[in-house]
DNA sequence: ATTGAGACCTGTCGGC
DNA sequence: TGCCGACAGGTCTCAA
């Protein structure tokens, strides 16, 4: 389940697991996850201590007292969890860190979008999709300006543009369609049509920018105690009604760049 | 330069 | 029950 909020949710899980501990031995059950692992990664993060567990957009990024950075992607289906050391694997096990605190941590992933790659630590930023990654969302580097910018003479959907994570990074599917339901905004609006022509933002570019704040915001909260799924605005809802107070309208799903895309016909017009 | 379509994988679910 | 297509939270590459 990996858009921002769900990385962080893992990265939230895993630090206090991570962090301090000492890698005695990686194990491999495959040898590529999208692509293949890296030269000796197996030999290169054993013996490592983590240093830290961060997150930027979708990436996990564990900072090694080897100088080397772990870079991990869940794809559509990763997931990790922590198991005690002599447990049995399970199907799509691919990749099994065990600590010397005893403990072992374990990435699954049956579809193998995932990713793992091993770069020192200098150069992390610079490693390739890194490099191309738009502003954070939750950072006050994003706001009604950057988005009006980066919008400014697009001509694709509002919506696809959200997918690009070149301008904003970790929004996915789900809470792209989110962010523009709960800023009353038509998914199929070209993305220039919330920028003014110098490229100031107007009203729209403000509240979407806030929209997905907090949408954000709210999903990480809502992890943070986990308990019910999901209560979404409109994302699998087709059919079903707005939930916005006092709209009557039925939740759409429409196709857009190949991906599903849900919204109110009646409150999302414009 | 942008943009959309297809590819990469496996699992699940609904319809016939 | 079984088979088959559609679809799934994400990138990446290729060709208009």
């Amino acid at each position: 389940m990996p858009e921002l909020p769900e990385v962080e949710a893992v990265r939230r899980e895993l630090a206090p697991v991570l962090e301090g501990a000492h890698v005695s031995r990686v194990v491999l059950r495959r040898g590529n996850l999208r692509r293949p692992f890296p030269i000796e990664f197996e030999r290169r993060i054993g013996g490592a201590t983590v240093r830290r567990l961060t997150r930027r957009a979708k990436y996990l990024l564990a900072e090694l007292s080897s100088n080397d950075t772990l870079i991990m992607h869940l794809g559509m289906s990763g997931s990790f969890r922590v198991e005690p050391a002599d447990h049995t694997p399970e199907p799509h096990d691919h990749v099994i860190f065990e600590l010397s605190s005893g403990r072992t941590v374990v990435f699954n992933d049956p579809r193998r979008f995932g990713v793992m790659d091993l770069v020192p630590s200098a150069g992390a930023a610079e490693w390739p999709a890194l490099a191309d990654l738009g502003p954070e969302p939750l950072s006050a580097e994003f706001d009604a300006a950057t988005l009006a910018r980066v919008c400014a003479r697009s001509k694709r959907a509002l919506k696809v543009a959200l997918l690009d994570q070149h301008v904003v990074a970790g929004l996915g599917n789900i809470y792209a369609s989110e962010a523009l339901h709960l800023a009353r905004l038509s998914p199929r609006l070209r993305a220039a049509a919330i920028a003014t022509r110098n490229g100031a933002p107007k009203p729209a570019a403000r509240r979407l920018a806030a929209a997905i704040k907090t949408v954000l915001e709210r999903a990480i909260a809502r992890q943070a105690d986990y308990n019910d799924a999901s209560r979404f605005r409109v994302y699998d809802r087709a059919g079903q009604r707005c939930r916005r107070r006092g709209c009557a309208g039925k939740i759409k799903r429409i196709v857009q760049a190949g991906r599903s895309t849900f919204y109110c016909p009646v409150c999302q017009r414009t």
